[in-house]
RNA sequence: GGAGGGGUGGCAGAGCGGUCAAAUGCAACGGACUGUAACUCCGUCGGGGCAACCCUACAUAGGUUCGAAUCCUAUCCCCUCCA
């Protein structure tokens, strides 16, 4: 089927964004979109950390487009798949959670949607669930007795996602190879009590969406569809959610708006496009003339991509606050208060501090040899000069309130006295 | 249960008694160039008040040696084949 004859606006419009991998029965699902306004889809996240990250988003506006159309969102919390781990595509079985760690996980979670879903309006409201609901009661044999019969080994080994791990080194292990069957029924559950027929994910959850679809036709002889989002890469390959090695988190307590909004200001110019299709709403005529905008004209367009997605992620005063930092500091070079900040407590500067110990109570650095390194390489700047000396030392008087230390050109941080 | 192979730095992957803080590649970081981009180039990449000194590291615990990532023993884990 081609892209130009689909008729729904929720597909049209996920295509023309580039937010479509693959489905299960694209003609399907569009006819089913087309005669039913009202139907309900579902995303799963496991709470494997207490925050999503950027990798996670592109799920998220999915589930926003799909409510603006008229559907009904399901956020679905693997509280209970937490607990087995997807093996899918990963080249070893991960570390077990604790159970008071994944509890701590899910109610962070929850938080999250809230600032991309409506879960409280009339007619479409958002769900939140969480399979931990359904999932610890499980009764061994009835599981396998009622559900695991529908399972063909033969089968599951064929899924792409479990190769990897044949093929490779490592070994799977009977409770990953399980993920599979209880991502599944969770479908079954949903499909049944919320009259949830369609699950979206990444393209890594290939295998477990067919195994869902396949086990609701087999027990209900129901139709439902899955629908899978790429992999979304930076241009030179790397998978969405890190930046400088560390997770690009959605919540402010873990990433704070201005280092956010600085992620996406930093977009290479040819991922300008594609991100904003993908992570705002701006309409897509606009999104292609503000990706080829020419030379240092684009940083335009990446300063509105990095407007948008944080107002959608932080709120519109966080983003304008974070907009405005970042003009003083990059543009004036100024100390702007709403940098992060670090503070210290006095002892520390008792009867003074080395510029090395300070860099690596600042957390910027981790290891004095890493900060002597630095300033030998000329990246390290106290109050935007350079330091030319590991032993330059500071004491609490060359603290005008604060300090400000920069690592790099891109790194910046306050300094305060507790 | 049996036979064989293997566990090395963030990852991949050399080394198989000294010259090994451990080749090489990737990733990462700093600098130059720029537009807070990409490309390219240069430099760095275990820790230490740190100029060649010391400490901690090659699955874990012991041992042999003047000396071990390299040899031996035990333990744990993984892979392949057989039952």
């Amino acid at each position: 089927m081609q892209p130009q004859n689909i008729k729904s606006h929720f597909l049209s419009t996920l295509f023309s964004r580039g937010f479509i991998h693959d489905c299960t029965d694209l003609e399907g699902l569009d006819r089913a979109l087309k005669d039913n306004k009202r139907l309900t889809a579902y995303v799963g996240y496991d709470a494997t950390a207490e925050s999503l990250h950027v990798g996670h988003l592109v799920n998220i506006m999915m589930l926003r487009w799909f409510q603006k159309f008229g559907g009904i969102p399901i956020t679905l919390i693997g509280g209970g798949t937490t607990r087995v781990g997807d093996p899918s595509f990963r080249s070893e079985e991960r570390p077990l959670l604790d159970l008071d760690e994944i509890k701590k996980n899910i109610l962070s979670l929850k938080t999250i949607f809230k600032n991309y879903l409506n879960y409280d309006n009339e007619n479409n409201k958002a769900i939140m669930l969480d399979n931990s609901e359904w999932l610890p009661k499980l009764n061994y044999l009835d599981f396998l007795r009622d559900y695991g019969k529908f399972f063909s080994i033969n089968r599951m080994l064929s899924f792409e996602s479990v190769k990897v791990r044949l093929e490779r080194e490592q070994s799977l292990s009977f409770l990953e190879f399980n993920y599979m069957l209880l991502q599944s029924y969770d479908f079954f559950i949903l499909n049944k009590k919320y009259n949830c027929t369609i699950q979206f994910g990444g393209s890594d959850q290939w295998g477990n969406i067919v195994s869902g679809i396949e086990l609701i036709r087999k027990l209900k002889n129901k139709k439902s569809f899955g629908l899978t989002t790429p992999l979304i890469t930076t241009s030179d390959g790397k998978k969405m959610g890190k930046s400088q090695g560390k997770a690009v988190w959605l919540k402010s307590e873990l990433l704070s708006p201005y280092e956010f909004w600085q992620f996406w200001r930093n977009t290479s110019d040819s991922d300008v496009e594609k991100f904003l299709l993908l992570y705002t709403e701006i309409p897509s005529a606009d999104c292609k003339k503000y990706g080829s905008l020419k030379g240092s004209k684009i940083n335009d367009a990446k300063i509105l991509l990095a407007n948008k997605v944080t107002e959608l992620c932080h709120g519109k005063e966080a983003s304008e606050l974070a907009s405005k930092t970042a003009t003083n500091v990059f543009r004036y070079g100024e100390a702007d208060e709403n940098l992060p900040t670090k503070l210290i407590s006095k002892k520390d500067l008792e009867p003074d501090i080395g510029i090395v110990q300070l860099y690596i109570i600042s957390g910027l650095v981790k290891s004095g040899k890493e900060a002597k390194r630095l300033i030998k390489e000329n990246g390290a700047r106290l109050n935007d000069e350079i330091v030319k000396s590991p032993d330059l030392r500071l004491n609490p008087k060359n603290f005008n309130n604060f300090v400000k230390l920069s690592l790099g050109k891109k790194n910046h941080l306050l300094v305060k006295i507790k």
